[in-house]
RNA sequence: GCCCUGAUAGUGUAGUCUGGCCUAGCACAUAGCCCUGUCAAGGCUAUAACCCGGGUUCAAAUCCCGGUCAGGGCGCCA
């Protein structure tokens, strides 16, 4: 007997096989599609586990048939028959129910429906705004379900790995005290305390890190995290995190734990063996990579080669801080190719993109004569060039090289098809600076967050130079896209507070905003670390999708609105009044 | 705040570059009829659309201007 009978149905749509035959059934769900032959009808019954065929036949069942022939799509009906063997040509392979097939003896309509606006089908897909405001019809799509059962299936595999290592899963507050750094809160006003507001928790960092003071040695939470900035395919007001922190831990031992998880995860989910992460730099990265969020399923790597070109007559390189390249082998990009490189890198900031190509004998572009013999032979020698060799040079200050060329390579590797989609390259990202100078407010912004601890090593440039510190931080990159990071923390006051400083907030605003965590601290921590990993990115990755509503059950658009149920709306006088506000729209 | 792209029946699209052959094509859906073995059934028939406003032109789905909406990106997102 199925496990999922229930006082309506005796199986579900997706069980049944020739185990049953013979068997009085009762199934409830959709009408999936209707086939009406004039005289025998059939219905491919639908719920979330799959689609079993119904058979009315006049001749045995007239009144049944009869109320049949008025079903339409996604009628919900309840039937109960017999479990009939299929004739072997008449077996549908692509159905797990494919060798048998029901004769309805009693059908009973529970719900007629609505003609729907979208099609519970694979085969259509419709746009984003019909989709979301008709959200449990576009649910409905086996492809959806499918989304969703994997979703579960890799947060029961993530969970049962936490507890087996001993993490114990705590919940913390949603209603929090605004935060002065990073992304914007979305605040809620407090209806005891007029005038003041709770902030929704863009993670739950400072709970976490308290929860290890409080002696709880391993904890994980799978922690939704909100935040008032504006949307992206792969951002959305609110995301799940995989938090976690761990006592008495050095980052490596952070950082094997998590490398398990996710070989834990693919492994049961995906059946798939992940070899050991990479492990870069954040130098080493930016080195060859120009980001410090590689996706190291394809190679072109940037070339350094400043000193090597830099002795030439033009001017652009002459003068230019840093100058890279990449190496493109066997290149059959038409000049209109390299110009769509060249605009796109104008388009991303840089002045220019300079290209050479080597015919196996010699180097060819316009360019090429501003280089000295010397230069050129050196250049085909270090590089290794071959027949049909394409360089893209990029001179500029050292942001501007990275950050274009490192585009750029991925443009390439987009254009030239080098990413095999079923590949997942996950690696390390480690040593990031713990500050970066802040241009426009003239100070130092924490690069990661501001409680991330500095190395042994660096710790001593803390007030001389703050570009010098390194953190005990480490991020986590998949594909290309930044899974996670977490860091060491800093678990002396002191310590924090000389930090907090260093980014412009003084002893008293810090007392002030994080009086409570370094009050905390006062009373002895061991050290400890953690992470907070993103899970939307992960399972939508994990499915071949960039965009994260593709597994976030109610997704807000990119006006941060809910097409659906129509969020934000304006709300009434009376709890505007009892929250002491008052509205002041200004368009 | 800025940039880019798009908007055609219920849904998804073709047509727009190069104005006229568009009385707007196709698929799915919907309604009706035919059909007793289909299976994302088949056949026939029918219903149904050029986002809004202005302009250019003999003529606008098509070109121009303004707006609205949607999506993607930049900024922003420790």
């Amino acid at each position: 007997m199925s496990s999922l009978k229930t006082s309506l149905r005796t199986h579900t749509c997706g069980e049944l096989t020739d185990k049953s035959i013979n068997k009085k059934i009762t199934l409830c769900g959709w009408v999936n599609t209707t086939r009406d032959h004039g005289g025998v009808i059939f219905i491919d019954l639908r719920d979330h586990y799959g689609l079993t065929q119904i058979v009315f036949d006049p001749k045995s069942n007239k009144e049944t048939h009869k109320i049949a022939e008025k079903l339409r799509r996604e009628d919900v009906i309840s039937i109960s028959g017999t479990v009939k063997s299929r004739k072997s040509g008449m077996i549908n392979k692509n159905l797990k129910t494919g060798k048998i097939e029901i004769f309805a003896n009693k059908l009973e309509i529970i719900n007629k429906a609505k003609t729907p606006p979208i099609e519970i089908d694979d085969r259509i897909e419709p746009s984003e705004e019909i989709r979301l405001k008709y959200r449990y019809l576009d649910l409905r799509r086996p492809k959806m379900q499918k989304h969703f059962t994997f979703r579960h299936k890799v947060s029961q595999v993530a969970r049962e790995f936490m507890n087996n290592q001993k993490f114990i899963e705590i919940e913390t507050p949603l209603l929090v005290r605004a935060t002065p750094e990073g992304a914007r809160d979305y605040i809620v006003p407090s209806r005891v305390n007029p005038g003041k507001f709770y902030a929704l928790p863009q993670s739950p960092q400072l709970y976490k890190q308290i929860l290890m003071i409080s002696g709880f040695d391993r904890y994980y939470q799978f922690a939704r995290c909100l935040r008032d900035e504006d949307l992206r395919t792969d951002r959305q007001p609110e995301h799940t995190q995989l938090d976690l922190e761990i006592s008495c831990v050095t980052s490596e031992d952070i950082m094997n734990i998590v490398e398990n998880l996710y070989k834990d995860i693919f492994k049961k989910v995906l059946n798939k063996s992940l070899p050991k992460f990479i492990k870069l730099t954040y130098a080493e990265s930016i080195d060859k990579y120009g980001t410090d969020k590689p996706d190291l399923r394809f190679g072109l790597e940037l070339i350094n080669v400043t000193d090597l070109v830099k002795k030439s007559e033009f001017q652009v390189f002459k003068n230019a801080p840093l100058i890279k390249c990449v190496h493109l082998e066997k290149s059959k990009l038409s000049r209109k190719e390299v110009d769509s490189l060249i605009d796109l890198s104008i388009k991303e900031g840089a002045k220019g993109l300079a290209w050479m190509k080597y015919n196996g004998k010699a180097l060819e572009s316009s360019i090429v004569k501003f280089f000295p013999e010397k230069t050129q032979k050196e250049l085909i020698k270090e590089l290794k060039l071959k027949k049909d060799s394409l360089l893209l040079f990029l001179a500029d200050d050292k942001e501007v090289v990275n950050d274009v060329l490192s585009k750029i390579r991925t443009e390439l590797a987009n254009k030239l098809d080098l990413i095999d989609k079923k590949d997942f390259k996950f690696c390390w990202i480690t040593d990031f600076p713990l500050f970066s100078w802040n241009q426009e407010e003239n100070k130092w912004d924490a690069e990661h967050h501001i409680f991330s601890m500095p190395t042994q090593e660096t710790v001593k440039y803390l007030e001389k130079d703050p570009s010098k510190v390194i953190g005990d931080l480490y991020d986590i990159v998949l594909n290309g896209i930044e899974l996670g990071s977490g860091s060491i923390r800093i678990n002396k006051p002191e310590l924090q507070k000389k930090v907090l400083e260093v980014i412009g907030i003084p002893q008293k605003e810090a007392e002030e905003k994080f009086g409570f965590l370094l009050q905390a601290y006062e009373f002895a921590s061991v050290s400890h670390g953690g992470m907070g990993l993103g899970f939307d990115r992960l399972v939508a990755l994990m499915l071949g999708f960039n965009d994260i509503r593709e597994v976030i059950s109610f997704p807000k658009n990119k006006a941060a609105q809910c097409p659906m149920d129509s969020s934000p709306s304006s709300v009434d006088e009376k709890q505007l009044k009892d929250l002491h506000i008052k509205k002041n729209v200004v368009k």
